[in-house]
DNA sequence: GTCTATAGCACGATAGAC
DNA sequence: GTCTATCGTGCTATAGAC
């Protein structure tokens, strides 16, 4: 994708790296594990990466890259006229296909969360924040345009849509059903809520 | 509560040991720092509890407890009466106080998992189920009164819910607004939905 | 019940051979 | 580019004084 060496070893280095650091959160991660899980002694870790730091800093920095790249290619290349509905059921599957598809870099982000020192952290809260501000553009959109309920904080629905739409990669077993299911599931359950309700013009409709 | 010794000190190493297990997951978490977060030296801990292991498991148990018995005194003692969509939005409530209130709790046994070893992970799997099955309860009730979508699977549903309501405690700040305004928000996200709908005055009742 | 001291072990990182 | 060997550090847990 866009992992920036052109060397193999780097690459299978790094992604040996996020299963590890998934497994295992940071601390608990050793550089001899990854060097097992990569078919190379730990000392040869070095001539590629300079330290453990550098090595979850490339973690984070490409998870957090993917999901922000995935996102805004589902949602930035849709004809201006499409509905913010169906913006926001697009930006769901997205989203979930994403952290399911790197399901190693984003639960080592989880995991790794207030383990990794500060400075490290803190490098990537801009990036984490792009992806939140997209987010946040999208719903303001829709608001704005008088499709979603005025007495509903953006954020606060924010927060809470993107809590329950990550908890899908702890759970998820691609054998029982495919994502584009659940996400529509996702998708009616925000939208549209739980409750039966008298007037529902527009439910969900089954694919 | 309901910590079950009579001595002062395990009660404070626990709270003591919880809050570094927050802070720095299970491996990171050094007896030493336990200690002085006790105001104790690092080897009086063993007086007390016989490992780290003992430590965790003691956090792990007493953290589910505490939402297991929060969310059966919340909802087992309603009159029988109490119209399902109350009982949920108490439910809501209930829950997102307790994962407050025991934050330190709550937050160690998120940042734990996967940490800690297998045996003592699955010695808690049974009180996690438990309190699943307890919210299915909920929400299955809720259904066969067609209260509830029939085309929504409770399961998916009860996944996301408290996902997006376990992500409060990573973000919440109790000075800018009030728990039960946030779980209001909560409970009319996950049961009204976030678009507007013809009728939103009072909240749709089935007739 | 809490202390000090330390045994025994695993880690990150480096050095130098190949 | 990868190896082996090892240094220095910091950990859990124990032993024994008080």
């Amino acid at each position: 994708m866009r992992k920036k060496s052109n060397s193999n070893s780097r690459e299978r280095l790094l992604d040996a790296a996020a299963k590890i650091f998934r497994e295992r959160g940071y601390v608990a991660t050793t550089m001899r594990a990854i060097a097992k899980e990569a078919g190379i002694e730990a000392g040869s870790i070095y001539y590629h990466y300079g330290s453990k730091d550098d090595l979850i800093s490339a973690v984070l920095d490409f998870g957090i890259s993917a999901l922000l790249q995935s996102l805004k290619q589902a949602i930035e290349t849709l004809p201006p006229k499409t509905s913010p509905r169906r913006r926001i059921e697009l930006a769901i599957n997205a989203h979930v296909s994403a952290i399911l598809q790197y399901g190693d870099y984003m639960l080592a982000m989880r995991r790794v969360f207030g383990q990794v020192p500060d400075r490290i952290w803190k490098r990537h809260m801009s990036l984490r924040e792009s992806y939140g501000d997209l987010w946040n553009g999208l719903l303001l959109d829709a608001k704005q345009q008088r499709i979603l309920r005025p007495d509903i904080d953006i954020t606060i629905a924010r927060l809470f849509l993107l809590g329950g739409l990550n908890w899908t990669v702890e759970w998820y077993k691609p054998q029982k059903q495919p994502v584009a299911e659940i996400t529509q599931t996702f998708s009616s359950l925000i939208l549209d809520g739980l409750l039966i309700k008298p007037d529902t013009k527009s439910m969900p409709r089954r694919r």
